[in-house]
DNA sequence: TTGAAAGCGCTAACAT
DNA sequence: ATGTTAGCGCTTTCAA
């Protein structure tokens, strides 16, 4: 009866819209189990059950539920990501290398965008631990590890990428801040340049504070006393540069030659430096750090440190895939620190 | 004596790396159902049992485990953003928006990038739907509706951002494309440039066509024959304006206006023009589409036509947040279009 | 106010 | 080779 009755509404075998492994296994006549044997490739299922269950799946455009599977395999196969600014030239291309590389190894990304502000990383770090990922990857800003390491499970591999906080003991890959700076530096004194500044945010990130001891040693090294004034540290992003060099300028510090934190802050130094009235680079050599693609630009040729943001990246993801791949207990940490590379464009 | 032996090594209420509920009832001394109901702010529970179990959660830093609340629940709180190019100066701006007016909602973002692949762009889509995301928002590089709606259940929350393909039911959030084409045009008319060509990719989407529909509009009103040779659609991406500029000029077509695609390839052909020996604008006058930042560079001066991407973005977010408040059956096709703006800079 | 129990969709151990 | 069952962590009836 009841039988009969079902069926004026809706035939036995009718698919739902979102069908299920018990459905396949109604229509298929056999459990769900096997169905989900089946499926996933495992041994004893008959060649003949395991084809007429495919087919009906494919039929039925079955799809898994993830949500079911990471609860009972306590995998999601899904890997954090959070960055400060998914505006900026910079970390996409990081991102990038990331994504990629864990698409190939079948993990998916979950992309957090913090927009410089701490109290976003930590929500998000929270969210993606509710949310169950295998692994997380930060280029982080908070200064201390434990200002988010206190957030993470223990046993939740982590990777910090481009930037670390004091006194962490997991895995990183960045380039050598300290190098590179050196080398942007050294460059403008092998220009004869002598009063060299240094112009950068004031995010308290690590890779700044290497920046900064880079040009200190490098001005060490070439016997010039560092004059705290040459110094500007401010809070704004993007095209601050502009503002803190006339600030500068304004103040009557002038200095024949600019190393700004990034190529963005570096742009906006030479905007305001000529429109002060000088001439880059012969009043004023100035040079960057990161290479953005704009800074190749014929009417930008911006000198600059290069680095290799999709391999970074890359290596990045590499690491925490290393580490996905063994057990808690036998995990090591794996620290990369890539070699810069000086561009000398025509800003210098 | 079992008891005793435990003690040894474990602390009956020591608290688990990752404790649920049930850990918080062992140590409250009351069912895990009770801890949830606590937990989650519903009536039935006493102050004193409420308060006991939020202190005894914060004190062992529970988190609740999103994935098994996903699973009776029937909803992640999570969106899928499918966009086709983290790293260029647009996308990344209607993420932004996207990300925060999601956030404000209490939902997280998903954030997929295809690289223009459309194979990656089904993955992802059924990658999403798996993973049971509440809704999907994405900017397709699909031509027709049926080659990526077949993929998505019919009750699954989709907004179109930027662009949509043909024939979709859905709701969608852009720019007037052929209105932005046809000013740009019609800006270069009235500087009197009478061989205006267009220079675009081969990206077979929406907007382009309309881009192209919005230059033949612009060009018929004025009476002008449109010649085939004209119009110069390449595969390549970014610096491609470059060599399809180069190439039309090799082969003596020599227009005296061009109107790009976008800003990226307004640059390239920019750098083309001069190279050739020729004066932007007075010997060839370009223009771009996008507005991306770098456009309003003082070394750069692109004329362009302005996109509100943050605010195309956020307004996307914004319907898909009504379709998720909403029944199934009540859900209505919001499509939004937004204005042009022309913005005139050095290069035309 | 609280507890017991079912069930979300799935995997895997244990039976048969 | 296949079926039965327990259980992942949680929410939500239904009872008490």
């Amino acid at each position: 009866m009841v039988q009969i009755f079902d069926d004026l509404f809706l035939n036995v075998y009718d698919t739902p819209m979102n069908p299920t492994i018990k459905d396949i296994a109604a229509r298929a006549g056999i459990s769900y189990a096997t169905v989900s044997r089946a499926l996933n490739g495992k041994y004893g299922v008959s060649r003949e059950t395991r084809e007429k269950v495919k087919a009906l799946a494919e039929e039925m455009s079955y799809r898994p539920n993830a949500i079911a599977q990471g609860l009972v395999n306590r995998a999601t196969m899904t890997v954090g990501l959070i960055i400060p600014d998914i505006t900026s030239p910079f970390f996409p291309r990081l991102a990038l290398g990331i994504e990629e590389t864990l698409l190939k190894a079948g993990y998916n990304l979950f992309l957090c965008n913090t927009s410089w502000n701490p109290e976003r990383e930590r929500d998000y770090l929270n969210n993606l631990i509710q949310k169950q990922v295998d692994g997380i990857i930060i280029s982080s800003i908070a200064h201390h590890a434990d200002d988010i390491e206190s957030l993470i499970p223990s046993d939740m591999p982590l990777v910090y990428v481009s930037s670390y906080p004091e006194g962490t003991e997991h895995s990183y890959v960045l380039i050598d801040n300290i190098k590179g700076a050196d080398m942007a530096v050294t460059h403008l004194l092998s220009r004869k340049h002598r009063r060299i500044a240094f112009i950068g945010s004031e995010q308290e990130r690590h890779s700044l504070e290497d920046r900064l001891s880079g040009y200190h040693k490098a001005l060490n090294r070439a016997g010039i006393e560092i004059s705290e004034d040459m110094v500007v540290l401010d809070k704004f992003q993007e095209q601050s540069g502009y503002k803190m060099i006339r600030n500068l300028l304004g103040k009557g510090t002038i200095p024949d030659g600019v190393f700004a934190e990034n190529d963005l802050i570096a742009m906006g130094v030479v905007q305001g430096v000529r429109d002060s009235g000088y001439r880059v680079p012969e009043d004023m050599a100035v040079i960057g750090f990161d290479d953005i693609p704009i800074a190749s630009h014929p009417d930008i040729q911006l000198s600059t440190i290069h680095q290799p943001k999709y391999r970074i990246g890359a290596y990045a993801a590499e690491i925490l895939l290393r580490q996905l791949n063994r057990d808690p207990s036998e995990r090591r940490t794996e620290r990369m620190t890539l070699q810069p590379e000086l561009i000398v464009r025509r800003s210098t």
